[in-house]
DNA sequence: TATTGATCATAT
DNA sequence: ATATGATCAATA
């Protein structure tokens, strides 16, 4: 099995100065353990993720050099490239939707899609598949074939139409009407502590009101697509 | 059993 | 507070 010497040594990463360099960075993940990434890098790997749900996407970024932290930019911000770890099933199926990034109410009807922060996180994403089974031990999940990918003028025509329609809907005041079966690709759904949880705004008459945190997700419907064409797992 | 709504941890 | 990283778990 290769090692990630050179790779991930513990200590801060220098972020890649190319896509090529990133996505050879990436590709050296293909084949191993999550075991394996985390104790090149001193890191200690949870039983479950119940409580550690961010687990795999973290230690990507820090195996590759990501940048971007907690704040509202893509991943690696030189190189404008979101990093979105995808856990998949034995046949390479999404398991979960993918979490986009949450909803300003007040960007809402101020900016197209093309300023939206949707638009930038995914115009261009590293997608890194990684066994998501819960059978399967998070230490023992291998990593599959990275996909440096950016959405066809299809897919951008659909995610701009659900992102128009959500956002027509939220600026419209309708926001507690929204569900997650809106949307074909793009969907809106909470995003927070819990389910107290409160965001604050003006509403359109310019009256203080409240409404739960959420965000933009891609269904695995869109995800499984992305991949169709993929080969995601280097391993039967 | 696929999907929606709820939830957990960390960074700034 | 609100952004990030997501998966869990109840529901349809």
């Amino acid at each position: 099995m290769k090692r990630l010497t050179g790779v991930a040594l513990g200590a801060t990463l220098i972020p890649p100065e190319s896509e090529a360099e990133l996505l050879a960075r990436a590709a050296r993940l293909t084949g191993q353990r999550l075991e394996d990434i985390a104790a090149a890098m001193q890191s200690p790997v949870p039983l479950d993720l119940r409580r550690a749900k961010g687990f795999a996407g973290q230690l990507f970024e820090r195996a590759l050099g990501a940048t971007a932290s907690s704040r509202a930019v893509p991943d690696f911000e030189r190189l404008g490239i979101e990093l979105k770890s995808l856990p998949v099933d034995r046949r390479g199926h999404p398991c979960e939707s993918t979490f986009v990034c949450t909803i300003s109410l007040r960007e809402v009807g101020e900016v197209e899609w093309e300023q939206s922060r949707a638009f930038a996180k995914l115009r261009r994403v590293l997608w890194i598949p990684v066994e998501g089974e819960r059978s399967i031990p998070p230490a023992d999940r291998r990593v599959g074939t990275p996909l440096l990918w950016s959405p066809s003028a299809a897919e951008e025509a659909q995610l701009r139409a659900d992102w128009d329609q959500l956002g027509t809907l939220i600026f419209a005041g309708r926001i507690e009407e929204i569900t997650g079966h809106v949307g074909k690709y793009l969907q809106v759904r909470p995003k927070g502590k819990n389910a107290s949880a409160r965001r604050r705004y003006w509403d359109e008459d310019g009256a203080v009101t409240s409404t739960m945190p959420r965000g933009f997700y891609l269904r695995a419907s869109f995800t499984a697509r992305v991949l169709s064409a993929h080969f995601v797992l280097p391993y039967s």
